[in-house]
DNA sequence: TGACCCCCTAGCCAAACGGACAGGTAGCGG
DNA sequence: CCGCTACCTGTCCGTTTGGCTAGGGGGTCA
């Protein structure tokens, strides 16, 4: 592993002149900036390069092998994308560790981050300033670093979700955004162009997905994890 | 009036001398950074204080007395706190300007904002650098800056709402982040010590307040409002 | 070809819900 | 004292729902 291999070379210790490299991904020109700022405090540390896109983020760690990449997972209007992305880089850039910055957190998404390869998960509006140098330094090191609130949702999420969390089809997306909008089963299934029984039928299986009960549990969930 | 003796030193034009003054109000130190990082690139502006609660911000604007107040509303759980703060700060000192930096842009906030004398609003994804130091300086000139959408929902926000949007009391929050946790109207009533006639009771006032016909809708744009 | 997944449909029944009546209490401010 | 608000309770009725069982059709992939 390549990781092995990284540790021979620095003894466990990192040598003073190399610096850490970094790649940071996020919509918001504001977080860029600031990340940058507060990182760059820190004369060991380096932000090479930003992306406001899944192929960007892909791209910058293709081209520049970060030791950490900093990612808002949220980058688009679908947060598996932001999953998917992280297994990529996982798989093929095993030496560069990932750590999560999300705006709210999700126990869904946590525990798909942290499936896929994640060893960092913060969030934004809890982190202090000083807690992100320290985080990114602990993660490249080959810690796991859970900001407040993520260690109980991995311990519950990962206990209670037997398997892998499934994912959503398109249809019953579709559906849920109806229910969201206020829609009655009938109204949705015009909607829709199927039957009653169908949409039912789809409801039945988010429910069983995102582990609800009720339609309204179902839209709470779903918004939560960016879905809507 | 303190607006007055400040407008008379200025000569309604500021002084190519005089710094603008910024009071920046969010919760997340990476954005604060970033903000002044951005901010202060423009040889014209200062910010002079930071602020993470809604208490802060006022004192803040209490102590500076700054040219612009950027703030995310949504700096605690209570999202109506942050419109009642726009409206203080708009009542007692008319020469700060508030410039509203939002996360997420909500209708109904949007229009209550700028009821309560928010001139600018900006969405935080959508934002770039450049803009910001020029949306600062327009709100500041008295200017009135929508970013890209908000202009449409007010459009449509102060045409449809007759009156002002009537906002949920503490009971009816209360039972709406039951109904949001899947509980049924039983359930609900147990959990509050209250019957489940009255559960409905104030469901259905929410309802009304929220223009929402079903509690999977009430659930969704209390959920988009921030109010969960 | 069979396994698997997504999509679609049907019928049943108890429970929950929405919407509408028509009341009651308590506190606060003009 | 009156008006206003938040809060609480009840009954009625039709509609919607949740949960269940039991299927068919079409696509992909080993």
């Amino acid at each position: 592993m390549d990781t092995d291999v990284r540790r021979d070379i620095t003894l466990g210790r990192r040598s003073p002149m190399a610096k850490t490299r970094i790649v940071v991904a996020d919509r918001n020109v504001i977080t860029r900036v600031g990340l940058r700022s507060i990182l760059e405090r820190n004369t060991g540390m380096a932000v090479v390069a930003e992306a406001t896109s899944y192929e960007a983020a892909l791209d910058a760690v293709d081209e520049h092998g970060p030791d950490v990449l900093i990612i808002d997972l949220d980058l688009g209007d679908d947060t598996t994308r932001g999953l998917k992305l992280c297994e990529e880089v996982t798989d093929r850039y095993p030496a560069t560790k990932i750590l999560v910055l999300a705006q709210k957190l999700s126990e869904m998404i946590v525990v798909e981050a942290l499936r896929r390869g994640v060893t960092g998960y913060l969030c934004k509006d809890d982190v202090k300033a000083d807690e992100l140098g320290k985080g990114v330094r602990a993660v490249q090191d080959g810690e796991t670093v859970l900001g407040k609130g993520v260690g109980s949702m991995v311990a519950r999420g990962l206990g209670s979700t037997r398997g892998a969390a499934e994912h959503l089809t398109d249809r019953e997306l579709e559906v849920i955004r109806a229910v969201a909008a206020g829609l009655s089963n009938k109204q949705i299934a015009h909607q829709a162009f199927i039957s009653e029984s169908t949409v039912k039928f789809h409801l039945q299986n988010a429910s069983r997905k995102l582990n609800a009960h009720r339609r309204a549990e179902i839209v709470h969930r779903a918004s939560a994890a960016g879905l809507l």
